[in-house]
RNA sequence: GGCCAGUUGGUGAAGUGGCUUAACACACUGCCCUUUCACGGCAGCAUUCACGGGUCCGAAUCCCGUACUGGUCACCA
């Protein structure tokens, strides 16, 4: 009885060889140094910010260098799966157009690319080609230990300071006979396989990664499993190495958990010969709770995922500069020379990058967003928060479907100017600033009317029944509006100039903004708004004198 | 506990031995502009780069040690 032997019993219908694959998968005919990059999240859930970051720098590496991108579907874990992750994952990937250039899509089968199958449960006779191989030569074996058997060593060897794993002694079925292997396999014990580990724990070696430069490990030693019993399908490490090695993928993103794992992934593509992919080991994203700094979790904060910033309706422009100033610090300083270029063009380095973990800064975000907000043109704010709001805000979707124009002219107050207003950070902030525009949501609306100095309601009633009564007229020109404001304001014995004010404020009863204020408040309910002359040249007469007998009757 | 990495302001960070009396951006504070709010302008915000020692004419930058922080040690990825 021979090794063979044992892979024929455990594989009996896998007979195609590695090099029936390599000749199948060969090299890639692309450009000299480009790039091939991959995707591969598992359908575990939502899509992540954590998972965002390296998908980004996958698409930038592969575009700048005219390699390929691909989506890896990383499904070797069944019991985890969740319905419907792979569709949202894709979702995300489509909405921020970063299209890959190979995928399969279980749902409407579609597929594209010559180095598929892209899911991994459809290559599990591509792994056991693999596995049988190492079977064959004699460099991994059958293990028998039982999850209790595990338990029991790793509680032993916790309790002596041991290092923790199936290793040297522990791993007890290493060097079974042949014959006894497939016995127990015959008698239908459940087993996994496992790498038979020719490291030295004492040897070291040295590793490069693209962020980190130049570290050192000791080699693993460990004999990790690279099959389940459960389902025949590999575990994560031996999928990495069958699948980046036949998909050609030269760089590898991934965060910084993983770099404990390159042991591991050395030997594995040590064992077989492979020239390992370059690695580029991305800083984790943290968040700080109270004292303490933790990594991002999509459990407790809502901004871990990728939905959050769907939902507030941040442009997606935002969010990506956002995440491109935490990949590259240089990032801002380059955009600053390249206002229009795309992102794509942003001259990426890995050696840039930070090796520790970011905070990611929603006040930073804000602020980009602000800005490309507010050099839209009233247009495409029309066009950006209609769409937005159709997903999640209906009413406010109708009421603009309804009055463009007047939805055209709110959002073109002080916009389309050299330094145009920064009042939204995201879709949902236009409608808590701009509903007292429309009659819809204001006369709905239970409003608290904020008033400041003035208080007393008759001398309210008598400057707004002056003003409108006397004064207003919709066709003035900004200068004459506000020349007949201070002339009412003087009228009325207020002070309406502020230096002339500063200087006496106790020989008047009050200046100019006391004046605007009401007239402000008795129209929109709220001290605070822009330019009052656009609101009411908006409003025009009619609504304004609605509003008026409203609210003082 | 083992292994790996990191530690510059509230945040992202620049900085690779003299050009640093530590850049830039966000946040914050103050002033100015101003019909409110914003916008904009100006100014302030680390006498110091976790700590201790060493090398050097000279260190945030190089070396050693300590502390702290993070990651990881599954038939999860």
């Amino acid at each position: 009885m021979t090794n063979k032997d044992l892979a024929d019993l455990i594989f009996p219908n896998i007979t195609k060889t590695i090099a029936d694959y390599e000749l199948e998968y060969p090299e890639r005919d692309l450009p000299e140094n480009a790039k091939v990059t991959r995707f591969s999240p598992s359908p575990t859930g939502f899509m992540h910010i954590g998972h965002f970051m390296p998908a980004l720098i996958d698409y930038i590496l592969a575009k700048q260098s005219k390699g390929v991108f691909y989506l890896r579907n990383e499904d070797t874990d069944k019991s985890r799966e969740v319905d419907g992750a792979v569709i949202y994952i894709r979702n995300v990937l489509d909405y921020y157009d970063l299209n890959p250039d190979e995928y399969e899509y279980l749902d409407t089968s579609e597929t594209k690319g010559n180095y598929g199958p892209y899911i991994q449960s459809e290559r599990k006779e591509i792994y056991q080609t693999f596995i049988k191989h190492l079977l064959i030569e004699g460099k991994a074996y059958p293990c028998f230990l039982t999850q209790e058997e595990m338990d029991s060593i790793r509680k032993s060897q916790a309790r002596d300071k041991r290092r923790i794993g199936i290793y040297g002694r522990y791993a007890k079925y290493r060097n079974l006979k042949v014959e006894e292997a497939m016995q127990r396999i015959k008698n239908g014990e459940k087993y996994t396989i496992r790498l038979k580990s020719t490291g030295n724990f004492n040897h070291k070696f040295k590793f490069n990664d693209l962020v980190n430069g130049e570290m050192e490990f000791p080699e693993n030693d460990i004999d990790i499993p690279i099959m389940k019993s459960s389902s025949g399908l590999p575990t994560y490490h031996f999928a990495h190495l069958v699948d980046d090695y036949l998909m050609r993928t030269t760089h590898v993103v991934r965060g910084q958990e993983w770099v404990s794992s390159i042991p591991i992934h050395y030997e594995l593509f040590k064992t077989f010969g492979f020239k390992m992919p370059k690695y580029i080991h991305i800083p984790l994203i943290l968040k700080k709770d109270g004292e303490k700094v933790r990594k991002i979790s999509k459990r407790y904060d809502p901004e871990a995922k990728m939905s959050y910033y769907e939902e507030k309706g941040y442009p997606k422009y935002a969010v990506i500069e956002a995440v491109m100033t935490i990949i590259n610090s240089n990032y801002e300083a380059w955009r600053e020379g390249h206002p229009n270029a795309s992102f794509t063009e942003f001259p990426f380095s890995p050696k840039k990058m930070s090796s520790s973990g970011a905070l990611f800064d929603l006040d930073k975000l804000d602020n980009i967003s602000k800005n490309y907000i507010s050099h839209l043109t009233k247009e495409e704010v029309y066009n950006d928060v209609l769409k937005w709001s159709e997903k999640y805000d209906l009413e406010f979707y109708d009421i603009l479907k309804q009055n463009k124009e007047e939805g055209l002219a709110i959002f073109n107050i002080e916009r389309e100017q050299k330094k145009p207003r920064k009042d939204f950070a995201c879709y949902q902030d236009v409608k808590k600033q701009t509903w007292y525009m429309f009659d819809e949501l204001f006369d709905k609306f239970d409003k608290k009317y904020e008033f400041q100095n003035i208080k007393d309601k008759e001398e309210i009633k008598n400057i707004l029944t002056t003003y409108f009564d006397k004064y207003y007229d919709e066709n003035d020109t900004k200068d004459t509006w506000f020349d007949k404001i201070k002339d009412l304001t003087d009228k009325l014995g207020y002070c309406s100039n502020m230096k002339e004010y500063k200087q006496n404020p106790d020989k008047y009863k009050g200046n100019v903004t006391d004046i605007t204020t009401v007239i402000r408040v008795a129209i929109t309910s709220k001290s605070q708004t822009p330019d009052l002359y656009e609101i009411l040249k908006i409003l025009k007469k009619d609504r304004i004198q609605k509003r008026i007998k409203k609210f003082i009757y």
